[in-house]
RNA sequence: GGCGAGAUAGCUCAGAUGGUUAGAGCGCAUGAUUCAUAAUCAUGAGGUCCCGGGUUCAACUCCCGGUCUCGCUACCA
């Protein structure tokens, strides 16, 4: 394996539109966090880079929404999540912004010179402007009829009819769908990463040479390279970002996948002028941290972008991890269901090491994984509580009665003692090579056998008894657990570095270099030790449901409050109401739309005749629970082909709070073909 | 529907290149112990290794098919 001389760590930049949670820090800061402390104490060069990623659209909805600026928004989330991350132990660094100065002119920079280089392809084309939500719309947001096919249902990417790859303004008869309205085409430049190009070595350098990374990484890469690679728009027609730096781009930011991970760079220079050996020489290990979401922008894209420029190194290792639950529910920032860590900083203060363990210890780095309170208490109360703190105190309690405080001279060992001390070497190995191919886990749970062997190696010695007939053993019996006491403070640093801190306190001790676990004599005979604390305190009950009431509140107060209700549409003739045919009709056969999720094809008859509607409800409903049942539709809408069959007219259908769709059924049975009005 | 990842004891997870009684931690049971925050230590009970086929002398491990979960993607007038 290659030697590297220093280390570039860095984490995901959280995006500065809401709090910081648990899904975030299991996900990518905690282990980064134990990553880079291991490093530091093994003396090894190295820099943790974060910050908060402020720019694109959601930003600007969300300040739009509250009547703020964006600035705002992000000023409120960077000090917030800054403050986080510094209150529970996260040792970036630097934690920077996207928003300052110098990244704004390192990203410029970056991409200027890829600019000059004629990385880019440039393409005028012509987009679609809805004139009433006053922006530029994604093709995705545009739909239309087919140029190619005909059909009515085509996005502006792309036709499913006829698989074709289109432009939106190869439409016909557009419509933004987010406004309803038409929109109308303006000429705008953009500039591409030509990804397709570089597919080739992207392959080589992941697929061949990186075999070692994790499977889902690895598998996501290997689908992606797969499918084919695309060039992508570096730039998007909006106000908040980084200006792209042209004549021609005026009005143009770069787009915010291009400009993020550039934040990484940018963060590094400000905090050395030195940056450059981090990013550029060969003998460094750049490692992201990051979530499963952002596989493919660090794996494959970010990499791309450093490439092209040409003078930067490639990640050696992106160890992403996959996503946490909650009690059992997605975790969501929009529905306020999450454990925020600056509550969890005010409701269990001082206890960020218990966090930190029990996310650690459950992190999500093979399958997503379940948070739950009953197992964070668990993991508190009978394995930091029970295993670490208990070992700790006994041996500090014990040396206290004895010795006064006073560290006693060990005499003979015999062949246990021996064993037991080898042991404190050969667990330090273990929990390296678990660290170094990034198995927090793994290396957490074999740290943790270090207390266990104290544990185990006192109630074997028995001191408590040995001590009335032996005392001379007992020193050496004494020496060693506190010699244990002293090598965890090492070993359980990079997770628990509060409480280690806390733990050198009582046995008087400065902090250790990792080349010091598995010494002997880490504490030398005589030296004084002071009173103890606990280091950690059970958790009860009462604080666990206290939890766990808060989310069932959030959850509750979700469903009363339904789903955003969307706003009044404009108002309309009675002449356009009477355009509407809406009748009641029964099913007469449903069945599925082979191929498709979520598309169910119906035979209906809606008193007139006997018709067939395709429509989109095949996750909340079993065909054959539809049959006979009595529904309204949209009898005149223009029939429009679907997967290629014909849809002739629309089913009503209500939406519920979790959205799932319900049917808008007639209160009692009426004939086919009543009008509804 | 396509692609990727996962499915192993109550829970969280290990199980290179297929090979005797499938492992660990926590929980549980029993016993020991009392220095310690009723903590610790020992012993033990728990498994159709998602299901169905196949290859093999031999499969949790390989192949084929299927189910479920998560993600990306498509689709949803």
């Amino acid at each position: 394996m290659k030697k590297f001389k220093r280390y570039l760590v860095t984490s995901a930049l959280p995006y500065a539109n809401g709090p910081l949670h648990i899904g975030h820090l299991a996900g990518a800061y905690i282990p980064s966090d134990i990553y880079t402390r291991y490093l530091r104490m093994r003396g090894e060069d190295v820099v943790s880079i974060c910050g908060s990623d402020e720019h694109g659209v959601p930003i600007t909805l969300k300040a739009r929404n509250e009547g703020v600026t964006p600035k705002e928004i992000v000023d409120r989330y960077h000090s917030l999540n800054k403050k986080s991350f510094e209150d529970f132990g996260i040792s970036f660094d630097i934690y920077s912004r996207t928003t300052n100065e110098t990244h704004h002119k390192t990203a410029s920079e970056f991409f200027q010179n890829l600019y000059n280089k004629g990385e880019f392809t440039e393409k005028f084309s012509e987009q679609y402007f809805d004139e009433e939500a006053g922006c530029f719309l994604a093709d995705r947001y545009i739909m239309g009829t087919c140029p190619h096919c005909g059909n009515e249902g085509a996005y502006g990417d792309q036709c499913e009819k006829c698989g074709s790859s289109l432009n939106s303004s190869d439409l016909i008869n557009p419509h933004s769908t987010v406004s309803g309205t038409t929109p109308v085409l303006r000429k705008t430049l953009h500039w591409y990463l030509p990804l397709d190009k570089y597919e080739d070595w992207l392959r080589k350098w992941i697929l061949e040479d990186h075999k070692e990374w994790k499977a889902n990484v690895y598998g996501q890469c290997k689908s992606w390279l797969d499918q084919g690679l695309q060039p992508r728009a570096v730039s998007r027609d909006l106000d908040w970002g980084v200006p792209v730096p042209l004549e021609k781009g005026k009005g143009k930011v770069l787009y915010v996948w291009f400009d993020a991970p550039i934040g990484y760079i940018s963060a590094t220079k400000e905090l050395t002028p030195d940056w450059e050996k981090y990013w550029k020489d060969k003998d460094t290990k750049m490692v992201h941290f990051i979530g499963k979401d952002n596989i493919v922008f660090h794996c494959i894209i970010f990499p791309a972008m450093l490439k092209a420029e040409g003078s930067f190194i490639l990640p050696e290792n992106v160890p992403a991890n996959e996503f946490l639950n909650l009690e059992g529910d997605k975790i969501s920032t929009s529905r306020n269901y999450a454990v925020w860590i600056h509550e969890y900083l005010e409701d269990f203060p001082g206890k960020q090491d218990v966090l930190r363990y029990s996310l650690c210890a459950s992190a999500p780095e093979t399958k997503d994984n379940d948070f739950t309170w009953k197992e964070f208490q668990a993991r508190n109360n009978n394995e930091l509580v029970a295993i670490l703190g208990n070992f700790v105190n006994r041996t500090l309690v014990l040396t206290n009665n004895y010795y006064k405080g006073q560290v006693p001279e060990p005499g003979e060992k015999n062949e246990n003692d021996q064993n037991v001390l080898n042991e404190i070497a050969r667990i330090r190995t273990n929990v390296e090579t678990s660290l170094e191919s990034f198995r927090f886990r793994e290396g957490l749970k074999e740290a943790m056998n270090l207390a266990r062997l104290g544990n185990k190696y006192l109630a074997d010695a028995e001191p408590w008894i040995v001590i009335k007939t032996d005392p001379e053993r007992v020193k050496t019996i004494m020496n060693i657990a506190v010699q244990i006491t002293a090598n965890l403070t090492i070993i359980l640093e990079p997770f628990l570095p509060f409480s280690m801190e806390k733990l050198r306190g009582w046995i008087n001790i400065d902090k250790r270099v990792w080349n010091d676990a598995g010494c002997h004599d880490l504490i030398k005979p005589g030296h004084i030790i002071n009173k103890p604390g606990l280091l950690f305190e059970k958790i009860s009950d009462e604080e666990i449901e206290k939890q766990m009431n808060k989310l069932l509140a959030t959850k509750k107060k979700n469903e009363e409050s339904g789903q955003k209700v969307v706003p009044a549409k404009d108002t309309i003739s009675f002449d356009d109401f009477t355009k509407l045919d809406i009748r009641t009709a029964t099913v007469l056969e449903a069945e599925k739309v082979p191929r498709t999720t979520k598309l169910l094809k119906l035979r209906i008859d809606t008193g007139l005749d006997t018709r067939t509607i395709v429509s989109g409800i095949a996750e909340y409903f079993e065909p054959k629970a539809l049959i006979g049942k009595n529904i309204s539709i949209v009898a005149n809408l223009e029939p429009r082909k679907i997967r290629g069959i014909e849809s002739q007219g629309m089913i009503l259908m209500a939406e519920d709070k979790d959205g799932k769709l319900v049917l808008v059924t007639p209160a009692e049975k009426v004939n086919n073909g009543s009008v509804i009005k």
